[in-house]
RNA sequence: GGAGUUGGCCAGACAGCCGCUGUUGCCGCAAGGUAAUAGAGGAAAGUCCGGGCUCCGCAGGGCAGGGUGCCAGGUAACACCUGGGAGGCGUGAGCCUAUGGAAAGUGCCACAGAAAAUAUACCGCCGAUGUGCCGUAAGGCGCAGGUAAGGGUGAAAUGGUGCGGUAAGAGCGCACCGCGCGACUGGUAACAGGCGUGGCAGGGAAAACCCCACCCGGAGCAAGACCAAAUAGGGGAACGAUAGUGCGGCCCGCACUGUUCCCGGGUAGGUUGCUUGAGGUGUACGGUGACGUGCAUCCCAGAUGAAUGGCUGUCCAUGACAGAACCCGGCUUAUCGGCCAACUCUUUUU
């Protein structure tokens, strides 16, 4: 016993929410207006984060390096598919995964930030300064790992660091895109 | 007003925008969307105790090992809390105490000191008694010996003060204090009080072993339970007028191989355990109190590569220590600043 007409206009919505790349948020009713006048890329979900080893391994194989030694799982990956940086404390390793939404994983170990106050906060800022910068990101899995020091940071330091990160990032995908 | 003691409370506030996790409603086949609502602490920490819960096991007794240690109560339980006793500190409110036994036994006590435990004679005092010598004598000098008052050493040296006593001294005698023992009185008890009695038993350490009393199974949510790909392949059932191989001269038959189904197993992964509880708040009654009982009312984080955040503005005037991970009760440690109540001392005024 459904409503006929409320079926109807969620259906477009929905597909707008979905395909990252979507512009056409113009629709007719004020309230559509409302959900399209937000920034809809500044989401941030379980899609968005790495959760499985598997997806782990995967990111540090594309970037040559095997962590664990029998992980034969992953397949060898084509070459120049991974890249990583290392400056401010923060170390990034990022993969293509072939879709479009981009995903994060952490790696804050309790070896180089000891406090958990610290260790949360910085976790905090990273998914944060992610969210916001995700539009340029997208198709790939980005790997953050911290070392010691990193959790004397300030909160508007390490975000510095983070877009510093980011915007070479991002570069080195626009490079892949031309070629 | 100043100084302080005890107990309790808060842990920047407000607004806007963008996000995250749970729950509920609605929409959607689903993925998900949307609205409402909730979303770290007083210590969440250290993991030092005590429990619940779970599995192993079945705990009745003994041994070993460990824990606790004045008494009574509270509690699910405790090493916690409350009340009391004893000792100590403080003018006081109050605070502190690893607070049973050292005359059951074994062992230890550096240095100093004569001696560190059956006490002892280094200095000192005496030399009444016995005796040697000198002297007419009074007496003197010695020896045997007496002595624990005084000195010195030490954390600690056979109880302290006074009087008597003596050759000098000594609980040797006496008084008071201290100590031990005995019965009595008060108290549930720890203990207290006075009475009688004993001349006095000797330091520390039980966080050395030990003795006495009481208590204690082990491992922990990565406990445990359930679902379950792939891979390996255990058991059972059914199907075989007919297949293959082996046994056999042949048939029946037997063994293995076959197909289907079921059971078992449990890896990756997933679900659960997971938050309604020795729960909070209010109130009445009982109790000095910790707390208990009754009634009413509320639902108050539940992540799992791990949520509770970011930015901007205003104000107070710069916000410390610090982040749940099965859950409670405690202890300990860290901590910027502030508020409230009760009480104490002191100054001034009335």
């Amino acid at each position: 016993m459904r409503s006929a007409p409320n079926v109807f206009p969620a259906d477009p919505r929905d597909h707008d929410r979905d395909s990252v790349a979507g512009d056409r948020g113009t629709g007719g009713a004020g309230k559509e207006v409302a959900g399209a006048a937000r920034p809809v890329l500044c989401r941030f979900t379980v899609h968005h984060r790495l959760l499985k080893p598997y997806e782990y391994e995967q990111v540090f194989t594309a970037t040559g390096q095997r962590r664990v030694p029998g992980a034969a799982s992953v397949p060898a990956p084509p070459p120049g598919s991974g890249y990583q940086s290392s400056s401010g404390g923060v170390m990034l390793r990022a993969r293509r995964n072939g879709g479009d939404l981009p995903r994060l994983g952490l790696i804050i170990s309790k070896k180089s930030i000891k406090r958990a106050v610290d260790r949360n906060r910085v976790k905090r800022t990273t998914r944060e300064s992610f969210r916001l910068c995700q539009g340029r990101l997208s198709g790939l899995d980005v790997v953050i790992m911290s070392r010691a020091g990193l959790g004397e940071l300030s909160g508007p330091a390490l975000r510095a660091i983070l877009d510093k990160h980011w915007d070479a990032l991002a570069r080195w995908m626009e490079r892949w895109k031309k070629a």
